[in-house]
DNA sequence: CGAGGTTAGTTGGAATTCCGAGTATCTGTC
DNA sequence: GACAGATACTCGGAATTCCAACTAACCTCG
């Protein structure tokens, strides 16, 4: 997954310079978006490393700290899947899988007989508690920055986030 | 793909504010991981958008900027991936796409039997070029920020790529 | 040389994601 | 009350990605 011998030199700084030489657009977006991309992937490798001991991914962790945060432990898949911004069938095939792992179980909406419920077991909330753990061990794989330069970054991707519709501002 | 209705707050402070609740760990951290990974989904959504008219995805096309970008227009696939970061099956698919496609030629190396080139075709130089002047007019999404803050948040992105190896500093 | 280890790329299989289409249920309007 | 449209979820299929295992070619050192 990691790369047996690394670059000697800043990828992206070099694209962008290639991008400028030929009177491309936008070379600034351009750097920041590969950013992300690449951050993006060392990220989300170092996250489903620590989860793999618990048979998760990130994302299907992610559907579970939402149930577990929620009210009740327990939301309709369709609100599952705008939350964490997933087509509806990923929203069934990871229910699907968690279910199938005994961390979540289906049930049915008290007045929609449409809805299904995602609840959180009580197996889920401990597996849930100990990744958690063991993700936040790793710091996430960004924990060379301090809690000032994280908080620049979660500011700066919210103006993004709130321009594509995410939420208003 | 988009959110028919979005969500109505900032669920990524939200979901700080339960983790903190919770006493969890490095709430900062999980933040703006959070927010690297919406603005990842967002950010590929527009760029895939303005790439399906060429029958690209952002995989592709980044593989084929790097070609463009080459001195010789043509680079070992082992190269690709690493500069990518991808697996090399990755690669083997992505060029066996493009190849397809009649943008890219697998090429003998000159004096290595075991390794091929991926050298990009005249064909694949028009369509990158028309390709990023339709990306480039999306802003890759994130053209609500200056360059000032791009290039912030180029800054900040790049400490964390230096920590995982990508590059040394 | 030549045996053992390394490197480059490909093939088959599992998992994940999305799209299109389909079924069931609810809701608004006449 | 009934019908048209909207909403909630699921199923089948295509694309992408990674892992494990494999073949072919190179390289080191005795």
């Amino acid at each position: 997954m990691s790369n047996p011998r690394p670059l000697g030199f800043d990828a992206i700084a070099e694209a962008r310079r290639q991008w400028e030489t030929r009177g491309w657009d936008a070379p600034a977006a351009m750097a920041a978006t590969t950013s992300i991309m690449r951050v993006h992937q060392i990220v989300l490798a170092v996250v489903d490393e620590a989860l793999r001991p618990f048979d998760l991914t990130f994302a299907r962790y992610e559907a579970l700290v939402l149930l577990a945060f929620s009210r009740q432990g327990a939301l309709p898949l369709g609100k599952m899947g705008s939350r964490l911004m997933l087509h509806p069938t990923s929203v069934t095939n990871i229910v699907d899988r968690l279910e199938r792992q005994g961390l979540v179980e289906r049930t049915a909406h008290p007045t929609d007989r449409r809805t299904t419920l995602a609840a959180i077991t009580e197996d889920g909330r401990r597996v849930v508690s100990k990744a958690t753990e063991a993700v936040s061990a790793t710091g996430f794989g960004i924990s060379t920055l301090d809690d000032d330069e994280l908080d620049q970054i979660t500011a700066l991707l919210r103006k993004i986030r709130v321009d594509a519709g995410d939420f208003p501002a």
